[in-house]
DNA sequence: CAATAGATTCACT
DNA sequence: GTGAATCTATTGG
């Protein structure tokens, strides 16, 4: 399938968080190539969402989330995890965004993955930020990829859409929760996939 | 500078 | 359920 180009990043933050859903997230690592079918991601918009690293402006670190669209942002949580996410927001946004990619089913270069998980099942893989990017081998050398780009080892391609019916919206887990009325509907997750934490 | 919180996961109880 | 692991950006003195 053909990756997305950097019009589909280039809109509305939201959208492209619920469309990204059944895209397959593509690594190359040494030639082999990984990939995982996107299950849940989590959008970070700067102007309302106080959660966001953009909600007080221009970081070292954050800096990629003001700018091009199907940029990567990759940063350490934790002082453990590596955590992926893409840039989206329209060309004119005065505000920075981006989507933290929650989980993955994996799908290719099982072996690979396999040797990078060791010792859990496969269910546990992919199922969380922290664990699709390990993964998939994903770390600070992937950070402001562009990802759009036809020379990125890492990239996202398209999928079969996700019926409408077959997708759920809901607030943040964990402890990261901004109040209600800003909470929801941030997070997107394919119903009754295995891969989703939470529910 | 020192302190702290954090877009988490894992091992253990 | 609870706590540890481990490091960076940000906040406060």
């Amino acid at each position: 399938m053909p990756r997305l180009d950097r019009a589909f990043y280039a809109r509305d933050t939201l959208i492209v968080a619920r469309e990204l859903l059944g895209c397959s997230l593509v690594h190359w690592i040494d030639g082999q190539r990984v990939a995982g079918q996107i299950v849940e991601v989590e959008a970070y918009m700067g102007r309302d969402d106080d959660a966001s690293h953009g909600y007080r402006g221009v970081t070292p670190r954050n800096a990629v989330m003001f700018g091009e669209p199907g940029v990567s942002y990759v940063y350490l949580c934790y002082g453990i995890h590596w955590m992926l996410n893409v840039v989206a927001r329209p060309p004119d946004a005065d505000y920075p965004a981006a989507i933290l990619l929650r989980a993955v089913e994996p799908t290719e270069g099982l072996p690979l993955m396999a040797s990078r998980r060791e010792g859990q099942p496969q269910r546990l893989w992919a199922n969380g930020p922290g664990r699709l990017t390990r993964a998939l081998g994903i770390d600070q050398t992937q950070h402001g990829l562009d990802m759009a780009g036809r020379a990125s080892p890492l990239t996202i391609e398209a999928g079969l859409a996700v019926p409408e019916d077959q997708v759920e919206r809901g607030p943040r887990i964990g402890i990261n929760v901004p109040e209600p009325s800003r909470s929801w509907p941030w997070r997107f997750w394919i119903k009754d996939n295995r891969f989703v934490s939470k529910g």
